[in-house]
DNA sequence: CAATTTAAGACAACCGGTCGTATTATAATT
DNA sequence: AATTATAATACGACCGGTTGTCTTAAATTG
């Protein structure tokens, strides 16, 4: 077997302590969050942590990742579905996001703008895994509405790309305000005003 | 002098600790913001401390409502100005906050964003405090809105109050890109997209 | 057996919070 | 008005616990 594609007993341990991050972090936040904590609920000793990791900082840069990659995927299952025109996958998507978080009783909301707003400008490593995680979403969001744009679903006086921005802030803001207020409201409004309304020709 | 307007020692001490906590808290979050450091740079001793403040939960509940309090009074000051319109102060406001944005290089954001990423739902009193600042700030704004509605400036299909959700919730949005793209675009985008072309009538 | 990975525990620094006790201010009593 | 009694505030040492990181030895591997 080689060596590139075996599974080994490490990778097994650093996803686990990945999981773990992205569920803790986005619970309580960077600082909030200890190590061993992460280590004793996946049952790692917490010597084994530098192994894996340079350090705090670094692992906190790989959750970030770890954590967008399935979002990416699932908006671009949505948009790559034959069935939908794009501007319907994209309100589908959103409206997945949703149950979710109605689910979890707007619980966490989202890792890249809870680590924003608390290390977005302390940590330079964590500063630029946001980034590129926010990038990689906008450019996802901002060809799914090109393409809504070519079908004739949205206005095409604005650019794709400053729409997505747009939304992708709105979203944001709106997902901190449902977690104060343990409401869908903010984030329902976010869809309907700007998907609904402001984005339609 | 009467005792009700005596400025005693203990309210300038506890202006101090709350002026300081706002900074540091709004720079390095609430977990990453340790009591010790609060207090070392306004020089008055740890064991004061739960003499001004219950605990480090009720004090950041205090910081919130310091914080906020100037914000209101220079938007309703904006407000008040006979000069401008009601739209028109809003947007002075605003460019306000986006030149103080840029000469802090991005640095900080707004406390209440922050605080709601990161214990908006950990802390049951400091989720309590982001409600209602937030809700008195909403407020300010709905107020303002709806006198541009009358003014004639602002479309009058939609509520004051859902605008006012919708611009607080993008311009927080706004705020969290902007930080970590060291970019005023965010945050103008918001202004020029929502009080520019959405809200007109 | 040599080389590399894993893990156990030590480490100093720091956390939020408490304690008893000075010090000061207010009230009560002579 | 002077003195005493009572309360409020100021303070720093100290608590147990936790932080992120490092050193070092054991286990595993080739």
């Amino acid at each position: 077997m080689r060596k590139s594609t075996k599974t080994t007993k490490k990778d097994f341990n650093k996803e686990n302590i990945l999981n773990q991050g992205v569920m803790m972090l986005m619970q309580q936040g960077y600082h909030g969050t200890g190590l061993q904590k992460i280590l004793d609920a996946v049952n790692i000793p917490k010597g084994s942590f530098y192994n894996y990791f340079e350090d705090k900082e670094h692992f906190g840069a790989e959750v970030i990742q770890y954590y967008i990659d399935p979002f990416l995927k699932q908006l671009a299952a949505h948009l790559s579905n034959s069935d939908t025109d794009a501007i319907g996958a994209i309100q589908c998507y959103f409206d997945e996001l949703i149950e979710e978080l109605v689910r979890n009783n707007f619980k966490g909301g989202c890792l890249l703008g809870n680590l924003m707003g608390e290390i977005g400008d302390t940590s330079d490593i964590c500063q630029e895994s946001l980034q590129t995680a926010v990038n990689r979403y906008r450019d996802l969001l901002q060809s799914g509405l090109k393409k809504a744009q070519d079908q004739g679903t949205v206005r095409k006086d604005k650019t794709a790309r400053s729409m997505a921005d747009l939304l992708i802030n709105t979203w944001q803001g709106a997902l901190l305000r449902a977690k104060i207020e343990k409401t869908s409201g903010p984030v329902l409004q976010c869809c309907q005003e700007l998907l609904g309304n402001y984005f339609r020709p």
